[in-house]
DNA sequence: GCTTGACCTTAACTTTAGTTGAGGTTTTAG
DNA sequence: CTAAAACCTCAACTAAAGTTAAGGTCAAGC
């Protein structure tokens, strides 16, 4: 099992990137924020444990789904420190996230649903409008007043 | 009809901003985007047709949607120069936005769906994992070759 | 009639997520 | 051994979507 140098231990920054598909840059950009992290040669080059490749690769989904880099690099910080994560861990992250990208799928949904409704009716710009006030924030400020300042057409 | 004065045809920069709940910054920056536009009083002051509400509406709920300023501007332009937009007019931009939506929201799901599969498992990094590499943009880099490098746990 | 609040313009600043370039070093391949 | 490819740092730039500040004008109330 400690076959060394049988496969490549640590990767350089270029293939990490190229491997996942992102920029040098990127990689560079990535560790900055802490996101991931290397150790240095006696020649100052990055090298990266392979397990980076999994971080980044969570790095890309989650960022489909939306979640700025600031929140993802807090998950992953969850993770324990110096311990290769488990099964558990990752699902542990990605149940975090789908209930995310649940709400965001709903709120999208709801939007898509409203859509057609509102748009051409005159209700877009009134408080009453589920769409243009989705969380009633201004509910109770003189019910419908506004309601008619609208009909222009 | 032509009652003057009874209801108030223009609004200022300030009513605009507070009756559409965003800022009066948030106004001007969207006016010199060509979002939308005024007229001025004798004083330099911004005068605005009412019709504006509604755009600003959409705006914000195109926004929503996840839509950049500039394609919501475009198609903004598309929408009848110099007469009011009937219901028909927004009901084509409405149904355009739709179906970005709807992309929208069926990424998001396969997304969620791959999210607890693929996270746990080896496949995140590797070609052939459909989250990771959805587009299947790697294939036929040799199959396969890329997978068991990651098996680090 | 003056003071305050709303408005004006222009320019600079903010955040997120990186990219680009300059100038210099290391590693690798022939 | 040398030349090219890959790497290094640091600073500046980009884009989107605004916000904030500075310095000045306009309008409304008392």
């Amino acid at each position: 099992m400690a076959e060394k140098g049988v496969l490549q231990r640590y990767l350089s920054v270029g293939e990490v990137a190229s491997r996942c598909g992102i920029a040098v840059s990127a990689v560079h950009f990535y560790e900055r924020k802490g996101l991931i992290s290397s150790i240095r040669t006696d020649g100052n080059q990055r090298r990266f444990h392979r397990g980076v490749l999994r971080k980044l690769a969570i790095i890309k989904v989650a960022q489909k789904t939306g979640i700025p880099l600031s929140e993802i690099g807090a998950a992953l910080d969850e993770l324990p420190r110096n311990t290769v994560p488990t099964a558990k861990d990752w699902e542990q992250l990605s149940s975090q996230w789908r209930d995310d990208l649940n709400e965001r799928i709903e709120q999208l949904t709801r939007l898509r649903d409203q859509l057609g409704k509102c748009i051409g009716c005159g209700c877009l710009s009134i408080a009453a409008c589920p769409l243009y006030n989705p969380d009633d924030t201004l509910a109770g400020d003189g019910p419908g007043a506004r309601l008619l300042e609208l009909e222009e057409e």
